[in-house]
Formats: structure tokens, C-alpha cells, sequence
DNA sequence: TTAGCTGTTCAGCT
DNA sequence: GAGCTGAACAGCTA
């Protein structure tokens, strides 16, 4: 599911249910989520408070009093949802965080492929995944020079490049997909070939597409979710992504899909023609 | 039924 | 260091 709209939408919806809360017990189901020792894990966050939650890129940040946070990466399938004490754990709950007044935290994730890690508050900054993400999508972080700079020096198609991370944080495969195709740019243009002009084209696009993606609630494809349970809105607004075969609502050429860099590549053939 | 697909990231290799 | 490949896992669809 989740790209940085997702995860922003999350974020957005555990700040109305959970913060404040205190942490009574955890109970692991899958200590393949947990990254480093799972009994340290239960330890350390029982009584601990939740004071803030934040995001960088799709990476969620709970903190805690004591200078304790959580870093939560829900990959491809992962959920929260918040339960009452007692309530039946539904099939691929993995992790419950039982708080003090009844209700639960539960992490959900059908292919258990999220992973969560406990860290100090001023280190989370050093964590591998984090440490390596480019600039935020938004006008003041997201610095055109920069990107522009960045782009000469790849020898991969741009299509890859969004998707690494280190360039802007927070674009995934259906993002990607959208942001090159309102560019007008083909997703196989080697990076450091793309102009002035698409280039900065491309930096507004992104910009744009995900600021309006986190105003829709995000984009459900497959399972995806919010804290509360519902679903984007964005799908509606998608324009390549999934199209195959549709009409371009741009000028009417159908819509094609493609393997790049082994990921679907969604891509209007008359749009976003071959340099 | 089986094979192939799926929104992410990282290790391991060249 | 940068780029490519496959792996982690489960469910859905053709």
C-alpha cells in the first residue's frame, strides 16, 4: 500500500487515536517484524506514553517520553488499527500495543514485510533506511538545483531513480508512474539525459501529485487503509497507474504497460514519447 | 492447479 | 560507489 500519502494519512489518523496513551503490555505475535531483540523490545516500551507521531518519507515515527521513538516501515501491506481489550485479533495482526485505558494498537500486515525498530529519539536520524532519503516532496525542502545536480550523475532511467529514494523521499511505484506521466516524460529516459526544463517540470509534478494525493486521504489499490479503515480517495484521480489499456485522458492513446527495472511501468506511448 | 502478479527495501554481487 | 537481481511473504487472478 503505502507511499508517502499513505503513511501521512496514517499518521494523521493514530495521532487522533492514540496519542497520549500509555502503554500497558506488547504482545509479539511475529518477532520478525521487530528488527533487533524482541524481548529488549517489550521491555523497553511498556509504560512508555506516546507523545508525538511523525513521518519521514514512508517511514512512520512514533515518540515516546524518555527519548524513546519507533520507527515503522509498513512496506507493501502493513496496517494499524485500534481495538478494545478483548476484541478478537484478526487474522495477520502481528503486533499489540495494549494501552492503559482498554483500547489496543494493533499492527496488521498480511505478507509481513513491514518491520518496526526501537531507537533513541536523537538517533533516529541514524537509522539506515532514514539516514540515506533524499529532501522531502514539498516546495521549501524539495531544492530544484539540487535535484537537477543529483540527476546528471545518474546513469539510471528516471523511472528507477525516483523510486531509490535518495533523490526525493516518498514516491513509490504508483506515484512514480503519475508524476512522469503529467511530466510528459517516458519512465526508460536515462536520468542524466532529461533537460532544464523537464526537470523542473518533473520537481513541480511531484510536488503537486502528492500534496493533492494527501488531501484525497491517499490512493487504495489492493487492501490499503487508513487508521480508521477507510479508504483513499486518490485512485479516482490516477492517470496511468493501472490505466492498461484505457484511453489516455489526454489525447487518447491507450495506456501501456511495460516491465522497468523489474517493477510495472504504466506510461502513455504518445505522451511520453522516447527522447 | 499452477504460475505469475502485487504498492518496498535491503543484502549481495559485479 | 553505483547499479542490478533476488529475497523476505501471502493472497489474488488468469
Amino acid at each position: 500500500m503505502p507511499e508517502l500519502p499513505e503513511v501521512e494519512t496514517v499518521r494523521q489518523g493514530l495521532r487522533q487515536l492514540v496519542l497520549n496513551k500509555k502503554i500497558r503490555n506488547v504482545r509479539v505475535l511475529y518477532p520478525k517484524i521487530i528488527n533487533g531483540d524482541t524481548d529488549i523490545f517489550i521491555e523497553t516500551v511498556e509504560g512508555l506514553t506516546i507523545k508525538e507521531i511523525g513521518r519521514r518519507g514512508k517511514y512512520l515515527i512514533f515518540n515516546f517520553n524518555e527519548g524513546t521513538s519507533l520507527v515503522s516501515h509498513l512496506r507493501m501491506e502493513g496496517k494499524y488499527f485500534v481495538r478494545q481489550t478483548g476484541d478478537e485479533i484478526e487474522k495477520h495482526t502481528h503486533i499489540i500495543f495494549e494501552f492503559t485505558d482498554g483500547k489496543q494498537l494493533r499492527y496488521n500486515d498480511v505478507r509481513k514485510f513491514g518491520r518496526m525498530e526501537l531507537v533513541r529519539t536523537d538517533k533516529v536520524n541514524d537509522l539506515k533506511g532514514i539516514k540515506k532519503l533524499g529532501p522531502e516532496p514539498t516546495e521549501t525542502d524539495f531544492d530544484l538545483e539540487n535535484f537537477t545536480n543529483k540527476l546528471k550523475n545518474k546513469n539510471k532511467m528516471i523511472k528507477p531513480a525516483l523510486l531509490d529514494q535518495t533523490l526525493v523521499a516518498g514516491l513509490g511505484n504508483i506515484y512514480a508512474d503519475e508524476v512522469l506521466w503529467m511530466s510528459k516524460i517516458n519512465p526508460e529516459t536515462p536520468a542524466r539525459h532529461l533537460e532544464k526544463k523537464e526537470i523542473s517540470i518533473l520537481r513541480n509534478a511531484i510536488i503537486a501529485e502528492l500534496a493533492k494525493a494527501v488531501k484525497a486521504g491517499g490512493t487504495t489499490i489492493r487492501s490499503y487503509t487508513n487508521a480508521f479503515e477507510n479508504s483513499g480517495e486518490f485512485q479516482f484521480e490516477l492517470n496511468a497507474y493501472g490505466k492498461t489499456g484505457e484511453p489516455c485522458s489526454r489525447c487518447g492513446t491507450l495506456i501501456k504497460k511495460i516491465v522497468v527495472a523489474q517493477r510495472g511501468t504504466h506510461y502513455c506511448p504518445n505522451c511520453q514519447k522516447v527522447e
